[in-house]
DNA sequence: AAATGATCATAACAAATGATATATAGAATG
DNA sequence: CATTCTATATATCATTTGTTATGATCATTT
């Protein structure tokens, strides 16, 4: 294999669905929780203007500091963690093309944790002050953005089910199933996986397991004929028996309105 | 010990700070965000008029449902929780006196975990038209509302990194201290601990742990003479050093604006 | 008073997971 | 091309934690 084309796979991932990256990942997340006004449309898709293409593990917010704009994923995916005094770090939540990080903490004065890319990204930052404009005069975005907020918060509490009360293989499982569900959701993945720069540690800081359990539970889900996780990719061989293992129900990543 | 006694322990608790009774726990809490004026003071007050004593080990609301008004607690302490369909059960927060579950909530059709009494309790229920009206007649109202949202997801992630990467007895400790330091802030606890009905398998259900090793961790802990869990109460021997196990920081529950 | 049921305590054993060490392969670097 | 670094794979052993079982205690009910 040549470098040049391991560096175009890395960069631009084989897009999965036909069209899927015609609308802007932001619009096609948040249209989902109901209708945008074309303004709307036009305003979101203004947001990707000024993105950058970042490598991979790197920081783009840090522990501590003042934030003073929110990040938005395009392409790629991005963790917040955090790391322990004893130095053991902690993965608490990954974004995924269309997602925000955060609208609401740019209001904080210091972060607790970082926020750093997993593999190669596109990212734009969305200063404090467009983003307060935004919400103040399109109530659709507002309202999609609660939403969108909704399912965040749903998500941790998935994530403290997961650590709290399953096994390791299970634990595992669910969280290549969310990844899948909610890269698929902005056509990010196809129903045979998706390419994703995650290691085994990273999977290992997310779970709450070591690096060493982390690859016995690999090798098993890869014995089993369900996912295979390398090569800077996931590729998932048999959903139904992997989302079965994981007891994933994938309704928490899209609240209904009431 | 005389069954009178106990009983009086239960549904009065000892006032612990002087005073501490005289503003309803959501004015003192919220106003922990910035002021409040007159009228929103009052406003809040007003939540309370309804209240009503409940038993512990009691739903108030059930997964599947659509609620219709939030939960505000005033005494006493309840939880979240959910179920895995092996039957066992995790909770993902506790609310404590002060606390409302859930502003948002109330939009969802259908809620996907439970809220429930652990022991004797005094809340009042909150429609949501009375909700709505309040952030938006109340800027001040709306304002610390947020704030105490973001105190409860940045708890929401100190949970992740709790199950996530700490042992048991830091796990333990850890779940102790939040107790300890939140029924403070809204004088339901002193230095030397709070009334609590919190069993084993209730701390078993919060940290991930089984209870029977829940019972080795707090032996420990009694031994080490930091802290003494039973009898319906929390008896802290030595704040600093259960801190200390725990790695406790106090900040996450109090966000700062910017 | 007897019976029931919940909680707590503890022991003995089993299972899951962590820690350490080492080898390999591949990518990045000089 | 050699080198270095990182990630992966695997084995061995240690430790933590879970499971099952049993008895004690205490409150509640009959």
């Amino acid at each position: 294999m040549t470098a040049t084309s391991t560096t175009l796979t890395m960069h631009h991932p084989a897009a999965p669905s036909p069209g899927g990256h015609l609308l802007h990942p932001i619009v096609r997340k948040l249209s989902a929780y109901g209708p945008l006004d074309p303004e709307e449309h036009a305003a979101l898709t203004g947001l990707g203007a000024g993105a950058q293409r970042v490598e991979g593990r790197l920081d783009l917010l840090v522990e501590g500091s003042a934030p003073d704009s929110a990040v938005l994923v395009l392409e790629g995916v991005v963790c917040r963690y955090r790391h322990r005094p004893s130095g053991t770090r902690q993965i608490t939540a990954y974004l995924v093309p269309g997602d925000l990080c955060d609208p609401d903490f740019v209001h904080l004065s210091r972060l607790n944790h970082s926020v750093g890319t997993l593999g190669p990204c596109r990212v734009a930052r969305v200063p404090r002050e467009v983003l307060a404009g935004f919400t103040e005069r399109h109530p659709g975005i507002a309202r999609a953005l609660r939403y969108a907020k909704l399912a965040e918060e749903e998500t941790t509490r998935e994530w403290v089910m997961n650590l709290g009360c399953r096994s390791a293989i299970e634990r595992v499982s669910h969280l290549l199933c969310e990844l899948h569900e909610r890269l698929r959701a902005v056509g990010w993945a196809t129903r045979a996986g998706y390419d994703l720069a995650l290691t085994q540690q990273d999977l290992a800081d997310t779970t709450g397991l070591s690096n060493v359990h982390v690859n016995r539970v690999l090798r098993q889900l890869r014995l089993m004929r369900l996912v295979e996780v390398g090569g800077k990719r996931v590729e998932i061989l048999d959903l139904a028996g992997l989302q079965a293992i994981a007891e994933f129900q994938a309704d928490y990543l899209r609240p209904a309105a009431g």
